[in-house]
RNA sequence: GGGCGGUUACCCAAGUGGCCAAAGGGGACUGACUGUAAAUCAGUUGGCAAAAGCCUUCGGAGGUUCGAAUCCUUCACCGCCCA
């Protein structure tokens, strides 16, 4: 139960009781546990704080369990409400299949794809008649809903709160009934989906109630609120190595802690070894988050990519010289600054290149340049701000 | 179905005929300081333009006016109260 954040002492105690239990049972019957998490193909590209869920389901996966990536791809038709507190756009078919698509390739990279079962939940809601729906709902007060946190603020608020968003937590128990789950796995903005809904809507068709394993939230680069590709605080999983490394190393280092604990391969005693050794001042912590960069980098492309990842990291900003690799622009008779700027694709209109200029943003080989309207003066390495760099040719 | 209120830039939000490209905050970006951290300080934050200035933007469409985010008509959407 590592890791895991149950927000009340008593609910954690109880989960690890039960999933004790579950395992002898199983182990009696001879079978391995049925392990799942869904999954929202919202978006087409995964970022470090799914794979959080991922690698516990990972986890499972090693110790013989099976595992089941759920593509929620017809809850995404309405979208969790759990995770903010304003309504979700409802998605096309279109989109939910093409994301889920890209979503499962992706899931490869942690998960063993011999082992994965990849399941659709359109598989069995689409089959859901209204009567049985009815049936699942009567599970339900109006006030379970409306008390919990983010319904509540949109309520106090005035703001919409439509009846259909609703339904996601009785889908989502659902989906652990069509799967016969004995452990769900999920963030804590799925507490209520998980052990209120999916338990009861369990129990109520004659199934044993799932046993909920659920994870802290990753925070995004700004340390604070949760990864989230809308928020643009995302660490994409198909960014290059340079950039995952650069990322990890903006997070503030309060969020050091959980990014060890939460996307590292580290065990719990190496991570308390870094704290205290943060903590007596015998770790700069700078060296602890390039550690930790450099882990997360290879635990997606490998150590050695890892490594050439950090090299390119110590060049760029710690000797201020320029990456090996960057974007090239040919450059054509005539063009002043801004337009080179601005076709190289370094700013989005020439206005902003202005500015850049203005603020002493733009450089030229190391040197700033400051006459917007000039012709470019030769070709070099063209920078703007820290990390943008095109090669002028 | 009725009454009232609302829809402003990436987000929140002020503005109720000219001084509004539109206050303030958040976010983002640039610079300084650093460890591409945090904190702090300074600045920028619609587009085109060297600049004067011009153009587009205050839910959509029409209108009044020398002039509209602001007034009128109408449509759409949302909230509250009543039924």
């Amino acid at each position: 139960m590592q890791g895991t954040e149950y927000g009340d002492e008593e609910l954690k105690q109880a989960m690890a009781d039960e999933l004790r239990q579950r395992l002898i049972e199983a182990e009696k019957e001879g079978r391995q546990l049925k392990v799942y998490c869904g999954f929202d193909p919202r978006t087409s590209d995964l970022h470090l704080g799914h794979t959080v869920p991922m690698r516990k389901l990972g986890q499972f996966q090693e110790l013989g369990h099976e595992v089941t990536f759920l593509v929620g791809s017809f809850t995404s038709l309405i979208g969790d409400p759990s995770d903010q507190d304003i309504l979700r756009p409802r998605l096309t078919q279109e989109q939910v299949e093409q994301n889920a698509q890209t979503y499962a390739e992706q899931a490869y990279r942690i998960l063993d794809r011999t082992k994965t079962r990849i399941r659709f939940n359109s598989e069995w809601l689409s089959e859901l008649t209204f009567e049985e729906l009815i049936g699942l709902a009567s599970n339900f007060t109006i006030q379970q809903f409306v008390t919990r946190e983010n319904f509540r603020k949109r309520w106090d608020n005035g703001d919409p709160l439509y009846l259909h968003e609703t339904f996601y937590s009785i889908m989502q128990g659902f989906d652990a009934h069509a799967l016969k789950a004995d452990v769900q796995v999920g963030g804590t903005d799925q507490l209520f989906n998980i052990v209120t809904a999916a338990r009861k809507i369990m129990s109520s068709l004659g199934d044993k109630p799932n046993i909920a394993i659920i994870l802290g939230i990753l925070p995004g680069t700004d340390g604070e609120i949760k990864m989230s590709k809308s928020l643009g605080n995302h660490i994409p999983l198909l960014s290059t190595p340079e950039d995952m490394y650069g990322k990890i190393m903006s997070v503030p280092d309060k969020a050091m802690g959980r990014f060890m604990r939460m996307v590292t391969r580290w065990p719990p005693a190496q991570v308390a070894k870094m704290e205290a050794d943060l903590e007596a001042g015998a770790l700069h912590p700078r060296d602890a988050k390039m550690a930790i960069a450099r882990e997360i980098v290879s635990v997606f492309h490998g150590p050695e990519v890892a490594l050439a990842a950090e090299e390119a990291f110590k060049k760029v900003f710690q000797q201020k010289d320029v990456p090996d690799d960057m974007p090239e622009y040919l450059l054509r008779p005539g063009q002043n600054v801004l337009d080179v700027l601005a076709a190289a694709g370094l700013v989005t209109s020439k206005s902003e290149a202005r500015r850049m200029i203005e603020q002493n943003g733009v450089r030229l080989d190391g040197k700033v340049l400051s006459d917007a309207g000039a012709n470019f003066p030769h070709t070099g390495v063209l920078q703007v701000g820290k990390r943008r760099f095109v090669r002028v040719k």
